[in-house]
DNA sequence: GCCAACGTTGGC
DNA sequence: GCCAACGTTGGC
């Protein structure tokens, strides 16, 4: 079992609205690491929910992988912004997967604290920019975890 | 609203 | 294959 943290901006779709549909097909995704990522992803996988582009950004919960990745049927709908000419239904290029909500946490866990613990100095957050899927080592979920949780 | 980071596109 | 131009993400 992995962990991962998605990024989402909480405008378009927050924790609320996922602890609201219960689960949502996580689609809409557009680059090629965070697709291969997406791909990788197995149920019961654990998700931190971030919050990003928000006053303040950080990390607002848990979800789990509910369903493994399935292609992204925007990518073949001429209609959507996500719309790709040159993805085909033989070799789709891009995938999403279903999300479950797991539980708000307790405590918001904004970047700015993020970034003073310790125990994330190598966070794939904090050292890479626009990285909207991303993996978490069990130490980094362990400590976010915990620190919402407090 | 600004701008750094960085991925993508397209001319050569 | 290089790289300039351009677009997007996302923190501030």
């Amino acid at each position: 079992m992995r962990y991962w943290l998605f990024k989402s901006e909480p405008e378009t779709y927050s924790i609320d609205h996922l602890a609201k549909d219960r689960t949502t097909f996580w689609n809409g995704v557009r680059n090629y690491q965070a697709r291969n990522l997406l791909k990788e992803a197995q149920p019961g996988d654990g998700i931190l929910f971030y919050h990003s582009s928000a006053e303040p950004p950080g990390v607002a919960g848990l979800a789990q992988v509910a369903e493994a990745a399935k292609p992204d049927p925007t990518q073949f709908d001429k209609k959507s912004e996500q719309y790709d000419p040159d993805s085909s239904k033989d070799d789709p290029r891009w995938w999403g997967v279903t999300i479950r909500f797991e539980r708000k946490l307790p405590r918001f866990v904004g970047l700015p604290e993020l970034k003073g613990m310790r125990a994330l100095s190598a966070m794939v957050l904090l050292q890479r920019s626009r990285l909207s899927v991303q993996p978490v080592t069990d130490a980094e979920w362990r400590a976010i975890v915990e620190a919402g949780t407090r």
